[in-house]
DNA sequence: TTACTTATTGTCAATGTGACGATAAGTATC
DNA sequence: GATACTTATCGTCACATTGACAATAAGTAA
């Protein structure tokens, strides 16, 4: 009974914000150094309070603004699942609503002042341990990156780590970079390019640094439209990870 | 920086549950009737308050236990997403984490009493509009089913709304009815048998009302032990709902 | 025994995928 | 300019999976 007489407990609320982005072919996630205890000094994702009155999601985007200082955040921003309120901080019950972004790379604020300072890390740095993260934000990172995998083989969200125009081949070093295995440029290609209604063609071409100039494109409006959905329209039959 | 100096408001948490289930072929979810303003006499999901301490899990568990009168609910639980903390309670600002159970049919305590009962209702009665869900209920709801839907076609998961055992039958009977669609019985039971560590032959029959007796089946222990995974380690490639 | 029902096994064509050859179209080098 | 090298794009082929559907198995009811 919802409605009970003892006063219901009260928790703290924050929104976490787990931004991944694609650098040098190698997915990175957005950290932020900790300047209080506790974890001072270790690195954690960020995020901060919900304020009253305030919708997760654009609580999880302001506090990406604050602290990258960056206005708008590019990406496609979803809510990954909520963490506690038992044992996650030392200092007392706080529930977290973690989140996902997946963009393409954008610069963060300059380092340098005394404020808590974001930066791009490499996500393989934190799998294999030589990073630590604060929290529970280990495992609030592996989530984010087997949901951005997921995410990735039926829906047309792997753009979002592109800019707005991208090639085949930008597209296919995503999937590279998230599923960290090689693909076949050929197949990819073909699954790409062959799917209808996930990319429509520029009718521009970018040249690279050797070989080939590449044909340019973008979404295709039902694949855009389709971006908040949960159901699977557009990569159908999904685009699969080689499962070996 | 979540550790600034003004204090963070603190909100009310709930865990709300929509467990669905399979009756009479058709999909349900199971709801109580408000005792209580606001929306009293409406239909809702079971919640309530998360104590402090608590594993969100462990409160969806333990409020379903308090409102069906069932000690052990059977199934599959697990975390769907959270809703609010803004304007989705007209007393004020309540962060409520939501639940979905995927049970086989299990009786809840008698109505009768003055305790807000909770009963079975089939879902496209909310669907349609027959019913009407208080607070986001409805909102929810739609998620769950999404979500229900979309776990039948990468994981194991359906064979939760059936017994310890069960026909191959039964379980294309829970897939209609999520999916809502005839599939072919033989397609589907090509399909099941042949997934190699999705079901495993008990050696036994069960005779049904008429026709010939069906083996009966269990998950594998490979299925088992891949419930809470998210990767889709069973099902591979998936068993898609027609996309029509 | 016949009719009827459901379960289970096959068959076949269409589709999608993995592996990989071949060609296109640039840049760098001789 | 010719050649080497690189990446993009198009094709081919065998194989796996699926959708549609025939055929058979094994019960119950008449």
């Amino acid at each position: 009974m919802p409605d009970s007489y003892p006063a219901p407990a009260r928790f703290p609320v924050t929104v976490d914000v787990v931004a991944l982005t694609i650098l040098g072919g190698a997915l990175h996630v957005l950290l932020i150094t900790r300047l209080l205890e506790p974890f001072r000094g270790t690195l954690a994702l960020p995020g901060g309070f919900v304020l009253a009155a305030e919708d997760l999601v654009a609580a999880a985007r302001r506090e990406l603004a604050e602290e990258t200082g960056v206005e708008q955040v590019p990406g496609h921003l979803e809510q990954l699942g909520s963490y506690g309120p038992a044992g996650r901080d030392p200092r007392g019950d706080v529930l977290t609503v973690a989140h996902l972004l997946m963009a393409p790379n954008f610069p963060v604020l300059a380092a340098g002042s005394d404020a808590e300072h974001a930066a791009w890390y490499p996500v393989g740095n934190v799998m294999d341990g030589s990073l630590e993260l604060a929290f529970d934000h280990r495992q609030i990172l592996d989530d984010a990156v087997e949901r951005a995998k997921s995410k990735l083989e039926y829906s047309p969200l792997g753009a979002a780590f592109c800019g707005e125009e991208f090639t085949i081949a930008q597209l296919r070093a995503v999937y590279e970079a998230v599923w960290g295995t090689r693909l076949d440029p050929r197949n990819f290609h073909r699954k790409a390019t062959g799917t209808p209604g996930f990319l429509e063609d520029t009718g521009q071409m970018f040249m690279g640094d050797a070989g080939r100039p590449a044909a340019l494109f973008r979404l295709a409006p039902a694949a855009r439209a389709s971006a908040g959905q949960p159901t699977r329209a557009v990569l159908n039959p999904p685009l699969m990870r080689p499962h070996g």
